[in-house]
This record gives C-alpha cells, structure tokens and sequence, in this order.
DNA sequence: GAAAGCCGGTTCGGG
DNA sequence: ACCGGCTTTC
C-alpha cells in the first residue's frame, strides 16, 4: 500500500472493525431508510453503476444523500475513506458530515474525501504536485492575487490597463480554465479575446505562477485534470480507491470539474450524482446545465431517479413555481407534488415605487410577527426576502432601520476579503513562507513606512536579476546599499522584524496566537488603525481581534492559512431573531415559511443584462432563479413589483416581469395596495417629473400619473386574470408586441435621445426595438430602445 | 510620499 | 450615489 493510501486509512481503525463485524451479518438494522418514501429508497439502495438523482426543491435531497453513504457503509460495500463525496460549497459538505454523522451515531472524520471539489483537489494536488511542475507546498492564490499578478503582466508590456483591465483578462482566464482549456488547448475561436493578446497572457500567467509555486482556484481542478490524463498508473489508483463516487449538486458543475468526474469513475462507473436542472444558475459562473441533462449519455445504462414528493411547500406555492418554470425549453421535466394541507395562495402585490414596496413589506413583516388573517404568529427569523441584485437591499435596510426592525444581510463581503483581514495574513503568510512575493509586497509599505515605488521597483529588479523572493532581493539590495535615506532604514527595520518573527515561530515559545499579536503589535498594523479616524476604524480594528480569536481555533499559522485559502466565510451570529435580507443566488439551498419576493419587473428581473448577453439561455436562467425564489417559501410567498425604482439615483419606470404572466392565475391572489387614492404619499412619493417616460406637470397629472401604474399593462393584464381564473397566461407574443409597439412608438427617426452611458445623440435608424443613433460623443452604435430616453424626459 | 480631485464602473459570487 | 483606483498636485 502506498503512502498515500496509508496516511488516511490508519485513522479509521474503528470504522474498520465496524464494517467487517457487519459485513458478517446480513440482517443489520437500516434506521437511515425509515421514513424515506420509495423514490428516495430507490436512490439510497441503486448502489451499482452510475446513478442520477434528479431532486426537485425540497424532496428531502441532502437526506437521500446522506441515507446513501450510510447505507454504503453499513452494507460493507466502502470504507469511510473509499467514499467520495463532493460538494460545491463548504456549507454543504459541513451540513453532510454533520448529518451522517447523525445516521451512523458519531464520529464522522472518517470520511476524508467528503469535501468541495476544491479541497479535495488541494489534497489530491499536494501529493502529486511535481507531475504538474510545482512543489507540494504552494500557496493557493485569491482572485485579489490573481489581479495583481496580472496587472503586473499587462504593464510590463506597457499595455493600458484600464483599456484592458486586469478583471477582464482575469475572468476571461477563468472561463477558460473552467472549461478545461490550458493555454495550448485555447480554440482559435478565442483568439480575439483581450485585444488578441488573452491567450498570450494565459501563458504568461500560468509561467509565472510555476515560478511562484502557486496556483489560482481554476488550476487546483485544471492540474488534477492533467494529473490524471497524463499519469494513467495515478489515475489507475484512485479510481480504485474510489469505490464509489457522490455529486451534490451536479446542474453546477463546470466542464473541468465534470472532465475529473468522468476521469475518477471511469472505472467501475459507480458514480451518483444528484442535482435538479431547474435550480441551474450558475451558468455565468461557468456550470453547465449540459452537464446533467447530458447524464444518460455520458454514462449509458445509467438509472434514473426521480424525487418529486415535496415536503416543504404547500400547494399552491408549488403550481405556481412549477407554472413558471414550465416555461423553460430544456429541462429534464419533473412533475413536484405535495400531501400538504392546501394553504394560501401566491400573493401578487404592485407597488409605485421602490420604497412603498419597502414600506408594505415591512408592515406584512410586523403583521406576521403579530398574527394576521388569523395566522398565527411567525417569528423573525422565520421571514426572509429574496431579491435579484444586491442594491435593492438597500430599500430595505432603510426602512428597517426607521421602524427598528432587526435584520440580518446574508452574502455581502465576506470576513477574509476585508481589506485588514488580507492583509494581516500577509504579514503571516511572509512569516510563514518568506518566498511569498505577493504578501510581501501587499505589506511591504502598508502601514505607510517610506518604501515607495521607486524602492519597490529596485526590489523587484534585483529580485528578477537573481531569481531570488523579494524577500531575499531586498537583503541584497541593502547589501549593497542599493537604497537610501528614509527607505533604507524603514526596509532594514522591517526585514528585521520579519526574521525576529521567523525565530520565534521556528522557537515555537510563544504559541501562534500570541505570535500573531506579537506580529501585528510590532508591525504597526494595529497602530496605523488606531490612528485612523475614518468611521469604519473601529469595526476594523474589531475585525483583527476576530481574527485572532479565529486564529486560536487551529494548531499553527500554516494550518490557519490553508484553511482560509480554501474557506472564505461569514459566521454570522445568531442573537435576536432577524428578518433574513438575501440574494436569490444565496437562498438556494435554503427555506422559510414566509418568503418575500420583491422587485419583480421586467429588466430587473428578469435581469436585461442576463438576456442580453446571453439571449434566451440568460432568460431561461432568469426563470429559474424565479423557480428557486417561490419555492423557498414553505407556507407564504409574496410577490410584488413597483412601477417605479431609483437606480445609480436615476428613476426608472418598469413594466411587471414577464414571469408574473406565468404565474397560473388560479393559484394567485391578486392584492390591492394600499393608498391607491388619498392615502399620506405627499412628502414621501417622488416627484412626478422626476420620472421619465411618465408624466410631468401639475398636481393633477401627478395624481392621474399614480392612477396609471394601475393601469399599466401589466397591472391590467393582472385585474383581467384576476377575474377569469381559468384563463391561460396569454400568449408570450401579444406581450412582446405590446413592448415592441411601445419601445418603437417612442422614437422617431431624427430625435434627438439620451443614453446613460454614450450620451446624447440623435436617432438615424429604427428596426423592431433597436436603434441606430449617432451620438455625439461616442459616435455611431445599435442600442436597444430601453436603454435611451427622449431628451425632453432627462430628469434632473 | 501623502492628500486631493477625477474617472469609471456598477447582477449574481464558490473555492 | 458611491466606491476604489488612479492621477495630479503640493
């Protein structure tokens, strides 16, 4: 048995002898398969060649997952560390452990291969680094790292970086590697891509992280990849140890990550994956929907198992959702159904604005609390709102605040992509590792010491002459009295401190705790911080003692290191109950009895940019985020839209999203908004003029302007379903005509029209809803018609 | 080298 | 509106 195999198995001593005492016994108890309903058994017990799961939103998935590795277990068929089990976030692989942990009583560590695709490639990848040219000690690089590292790229050939920004090339990067492309395997079709010059830089890139012995998130999959074509014996090996194979998730995964799947099961083909088509939407990302609809052929002979008994919604929630998605060309189809007891239906609410949306919201919000319709009441943290873009939180959080209604953003920036954060790991990561260039030179003149520019170019010139870390250079350069003045000194005191902190880490007297206080006390960085008298110092400088108090919860600086290079998260505190604010990408996964759904216009979401940039597929994403949002709600879900909504401070008029059309009218309930006439909007509405497309003007009209975002398109087209409840959605090309006739009928050659970004210019052409306009500015281009405004709209 | 002003960008966001 | 990053200015 080779090292490899030993160092994890020797651990599991006791899961040893458990499974062979079973394997003695055929009849042992399977506690794990109570309660499953026949699908899941069949999921849990189809334990031969390659199995697809296709689970619907809540159908009990993690738990036929879970049931599934137990049962592996317990029949004998694997070891704990024969089983790999793969997930796509840390969250999700914690909750498994945590839950079979559950199933067969206890002690879980066990199963070494349970993890994100990315912390099994770090593992898989430590071992066998020299096959991809690297030492088994590299440093995994962030997307902050992998910028700056690119940025130095593109001005050493003097090219304009903000004409061809670094993000650009760094996503562009990204997006091959996703799809399994090294810099050799690029297709020519790519070859435009960063003023001709991406794959250029690709190479580049990928030459000078050999040299740093790093990698970025894409390579951890890519290397493995090629670790395994290339190394027929390595791969030979895993496969076998491998005896069977878990996907969670499997709608989002990406080509690199589907090519290592396919490489690992090669063999005996035992591989299950799990995942719902219809939850797909992480394609900007680069997941494949293809991925799983393609299953049956990627792996013939394949069983197929359907979970569609719901257990979280009540009916109506769940026509509704499934009316919408119904909409969608490429699906796999499941049909969700439910033993719930009937509820209410879908609420449809339209709003005049952004901040009215807000208002009611919070009130339904303190009417839940309270029990309302005869409900009864509903804790906060049994509430959430799922929104599409992260600045219509902001609503939110404003109102909030004002009527004191405790609430908790979920996403945001996370805790180690602070500024402070990364750089109090800088100055860890060189005492750790002093090769580490890129900390370096992240610390090297943070707090503010003198070492400018010029000093660090003359480091960096030694460095590159000798070949040595910029550590190292800097040594040299002092030697050689290469620097003067001010920065010598600071360069000097500085080096001096990084080996007295080496020495102490090596002497191992102090613990890592105390030498990471030692480390920022002495560098300043603590300091520089204190003096800092902008507002959010102090949430700082509370950030860096989380940081230690984080720090004490591993064995060393290096294990702390490793941990969050791969784990990047939020522990958000639990307290007083919250109303929960989200993104609908970051409620996936999760549920709540009472589900807000606001912000529902057409632009908004469905997002323009996912549709224009990615056409009928963009909004097909769209519509699944849609299914995703309505079927968090177990018992309420409220759907609503304004007519109006500030956007970068400008207003913006908006129709309903096309995706309430697709609501089945007979599973929705149409509610009326409150304050439609009279009703205290005078100091809070916006002004009327202020919004183009609408009216301007006196009283009158601003009244008469209220009266007709209720009788716009959208809100009538609502009313008439309302009072028909057997009718069909209409016909998605009425609906389009509609917005077709409207964008047209709102230009006319020669008028003269303002664009957000190019603009004024003046309108040359017209064909359907796109526009030909000669600006005055940015010269000659094709825009769509509601992207401009008629000039005599233009708010101020 | 540090402070003040300017410009550009601005969905979604794991590892 | 606002932030971050960059350029200009002192």
């Amino acid at each position: 048995m080779s090292d490899w195999e030993m160092d994890e198995s020797s651990a599991f001593d006791g899961w040893e002898r458990r499974s062979l005492s079973q394997r003695a016994m055929p009849a042992r108890p399977t506690p794990y398969l109570d309660g499953l309903n026949p699908d899941q058994r069949a999921a849990v017990e189809t334990i031969d060649g390659p199995v697809l799961v296709l689970a619907g939103a809540g159908t009990g998935k993690t738990r036929a997952l879970t049931a599934r590795i137990a049962h592996l277990l317990n029949t004998g068929r694997a070891q704990p560390n024969e089983i790999l089990a793969v997930t796509f976030t840390n969250k999700a692989a914690r909750e498994m452990k945590d839950r079979i942990g559950q199933l067969v009583g206890g002690r879980i560590e066990g199963m070494p291969w349970l993890g994100t695709f990315h912390s099994i490639c770090v593992k898989l990848l430590r071992r066998h680094a020299e096959l991809v040219d690297l030492k088994a000690n590299f440093t995994i690089l962030d997307t902050d790292d992998q910028i700056r590292l690119l940025k130095q790229l593109i001005r050493a050939e003097d090219i304009d970086d903000k004409r061809w920004p670094a993000r650009m090339l760094a996503g562009l990067i990204d997006r091959w590697k996703n799809r399994a492309w090294t810099p050799d395997k690029v297709p020519a079709s790519e070859a435009g891509a960063y003023n001709n010059r991406g794959t250029e830089f690709y190479e580049q890139y990928q030459e000078r992280l050999r040299i740093l012995n790093a990698v970025d998130f894409g390579d951890l999959l890519l290397h493995v990849v090629r670790i395994f074509q290339e190394n027929p014996d390595v791969l030979e090996k895993y496969q076998r140890w491998f005896r069977y194979i878990l996907v969670d998730e499997y709608q989002d995964t990406n080509i690199a990550q589907y090519l290592w799947l396919r490489l690992l099961a090669g063999g005996h083909k035992n591989i299950c994956c799990v995942g719902d088509d219809d939850q797909s939407i992480y394609g900007w990302r680069g997941a494949e929907v293809g991925n799983i609809l393609r299953f049956e052929k990627d792996f013939p002979g394949a069983t197929v198992v359907r979970l569609e008994q719901n257990y979280r919604s009540t009916p109506h929630i769940l026509a509704a959702a499934s009316g919408v998605i119904a909409a969608n060309e490429d699906r796999l189809g499941k049909t969700l159904w439910t033993d719930a007891a009937e509820g209410e239906k879908v609420r449809l609410i339209g709003h005049w604005d952004g901040e009215e949306e807000a208002r009611w919201i919070g009130g339904e919000i303190e009417a839940y609390q309270r029990g309302t319709r005869g409900l009864a009441p509903y804790p906060l943290d049994d509430m959430a709102i799922l929104v599409r873009a992260s600045f219509q939180m902001r609503a939110f959080e404003d109102r909030f605040l004002t009527i004191g209604m405790p609430y908790r953003v979920i996403g945001g920036p996370r805790f180690y992509e602070r500024m402070e954060i990364r750089d109090a790991m800088a100055y860890f990561r060189v005492v750790v590792s002093p090769d580490d260039g890129l900390a370096f030179e992240r610390i090297v003149n943070v707090p503010k010491r003198g070492i400018g520019d010029k000093a660090q170019a003359a480091i960096n010139q030694v460095a590159r002459l000798n070949g040595v870390s910029l550590l190292e250079a800097s040594r040299i350069l002092l030697a050689e009295d290469g620097l003067r003045g001010k920065a010598a000194g600071e360069l000097r005191a500085l080096i001096d401190s990084f080996d007295r902190w080496s020495a102490l880490l090596q002497q191992g007297e102090l613990n890592h705790v105390e030498l990471a206080e030692v480390i920022l006390d002495e560098s300043g960085y603590t300091e520089f911080w204190k003096n800092d008298k902008s507002t959010e110092a102090p949430g700082r400088l509370e950030n860096l003692k989380e940081l230690v108090k984080a720090l004490d919860e591993f064995e060393n600086l290096q294990g702390f290191l490793e941990h969050v290079s791969l784990v990047m998260e939020n522990e958000q505190e639990e307290g007083t109950p919250k109303v929960s604010i989200m993104t609908l990408h970051g409620a996936k996964g999760l549920e709540f009895p009472v589900v807000f759904l606001p912000g529902w216009e057409d632009g908004l979401f469905p997002s323009q940019r996912s549709m224009d940039e990615n056409g009928l597929k963009g909004l097909e994403e769209e519509r699944r985020l849609a299914y995703v949002g309505i079927t968090r709600a177990e018992r309420h879900c409220t759907i609503s839209f304004a007519a109006n909504r500030r956007v970068y401070n400008q207003w913006q008029s908006s129709l309903p999203s096309r995706f309430i059309d697709e609501l089945p009218p007979q599973h929705v309930e149409v509610l009326t908004p409150p304050g439609l006439y009279g009703g205290g909007f005078g100091a809070a509405a916006p002004a009327a003029e202020a919004i183009p497309g609408i009216m301007r003007g006196s009283d009158l009209e601003e009244r008469a302007t209220r009266a007709d975002v209720y009788n716009s398109p959208g809100w009538k087209r609502m009313q008439t379903r309302a009072q028909q409840p057997r009718g069909m959605a209409q016909p998605r090309e009425a609906r389009n005509m509609v917005i077709d006739a409207e964008a047209v009928s709102a230009f006319e050659i020669g008028e003269r029209v303002f664009h957000q970004k190019f603009g004024y210019g003046a309108v040359v052409g017209i064909e359907g809803d796109k526009l030909t306009v000669d600006f005055e500015k940015a010269g000659t281009k094709k825009v769509v018609a509601s992207y401009l405004s008629a000039e005599d709209s233009i708010p101020f």
